[in-house]
DNA sequence: AGGAAACCTTGACGCAGATCAAACGCGACC
DNA sequence: GGTCGCGTTTGATCTGCGTCAAGGTTTCCT
């Protein structure tokens, strides 16, 4: 049950310098000699568009670290994130052309490419690829997925608690403080890719952040510094998909 | 770009009595029988649940007539719809074994099953299903995070306007009037159903119904029997995902 | 035909969140 | 130090949609 917008193992590849959270365990030496010779890597700063939504896109690849999202922007303006990279996600689409959204590295970015022709001729001669592909994309339709009854659905308040909730959990290895039950990170969006995010105003995000806080939910150090309770450490039998259940 | 929340192309099967509205065009005699060996037909009436979620589920197939839907469900009751299934969607995950969605037949539903260890094995021994899988699935991503976009940002108005575009364009071989650039259908759905595919209540929806109609926007027979503008016919080189533009 | 159960429409009212506006904190740069 | 710009907070007000409630239609059952 992954619960988590852009929770996907990653491809693996031979000398990337991420710690994979995942291993794909059918790929063997070869394949991965072969991923190395066509990969490269691109780095971008904070707040440089990756690629425009519509741009021809001639490399697919994942994050080794920093963050980007995937926005969709209507002609008047309003925006909705519709994806959030945190390192080993994977990004583009072997068999189409075009990107179907836009990309913005929201803090400094390094990302391991691979050439997209020599890549989807590869994936035609090594199934492997093919499948571990398949299950990183239905991971991330299920999280869209999940992420619709977030947007559809939810209270303001259950919504900064959702996404606060994923990103705990994502970089909880880093920053958890064990013996309180409490995860502690540093945010790496502003508060208005946070609503674009959440579908909302930067002004609601910014009084249901004060508001969690105010009534002692979240600790907040600064602007970015978060402490949030780890509720699937306290209280794991429940599963399913409550949030967190930190609301009142 | 795909603009439909379901719009993808079938996996071919040997007999299947729907028309493919597209060909997998590697598929060979050798697959398709094998995929005529270990399929199956199962048919539901209006209101049945296929699978609720959490479920055991042992086969993966696609519809072959009628409607249903995924929908996700919080504690409290909330819904969610966060998939529609029209005649040749596929449903199910190759390599999980829970649903992670209930699947609920809205009209009578006729379905094309395969076994899924057998259609796994098959999947393994046969790259083109995976890559076919694969490039479905994109699909289907794509169309979630489109509807991200309605769900997040657009008004109850907007939100109808989007619904009533990807049915009619799915019907439009059916009940195109071309002469006239207007698309008629039925709706498939309750108000309740659309409700809870765009994050409404059913009286919003009601009541946007109306004033669509009031406004001369659509026409309404009846309850269900709707024509709009085809806008993908009179204006079709803006492109872009402007839902026909059919607004104010 | 009568009655019940779905399904749909319409109205009145309230509230969560949007909008408009002002001001604060903080790092960068002169 | 001053001031510019960006991200953020907070307040006042407005409004779209939810909520509650009543009544209408259609279909189906007895």
């Amino acid at each position: 049950m992954p619960n988590d917008l852009s929770l996907t193992a990653p491809l693996t590849c031979g000398d990337c310098p991420i710690k994979h959270r995942a291993v794909c365990a059918r790929c063997d030496a070869d394949e991965l000699h072969r991923l190395d010779e066509i990969k490269y890597y691109r780095t971008f700063e904070a707040g440089q568009t990756v690629i425009w939504s519509g741009d021809k896109m001639d490399f697919v690849g994942s994050v080794v670290s920093g963050i980007a999202t995937l926005t969709q922007t209507m002609e008047d303006g309003r925006t909705q994130m519709v994806g959030l990279l945190l390192p080993s996600d994977f990004v583009g689409r072997p068999g189409r052309d075009g990107a179907a959204y836009d990309v913005v590295a929201t803090t400094d970015l390094v990302m391991c490419c691979f050439r997209k022709k020599p890549f989807e001729t590869m994936m035609l001669e090594t199934p492997h690829i093919a499948q571990r592909l398949l299950e990183m994309t239905l991971d991330e339709l299920d999280a869209a997925r999940e992420w619709m009854l977030v947007l559809g659905r939810k209270t303001a308040r259950e919504k900064i608690a959702s996404l606060l909730s994923i990103i705990a959990r994502r970089n909880a290895t880093l920053d958890l403080k064990p013996a309180e039950g409490q995860l502690v990170f540093d945010l790496p969006l502003t508060r208005e890719a946070m609503a674009d995010y959440l579908g909302l105003t930067l002004e609601t995000v910014s009084r249901q952040m004060s508001a969690l806080k105010r009534d002692g939910v979240i600790l907040l150090e600064g602007k970015r510094h978060v402490t949030v309770p780890d509720f699937t450490r306290l209280q794991d039998e429940a599963g399913d998909d409550n949030d967190g259940g930190w609301l009142s």
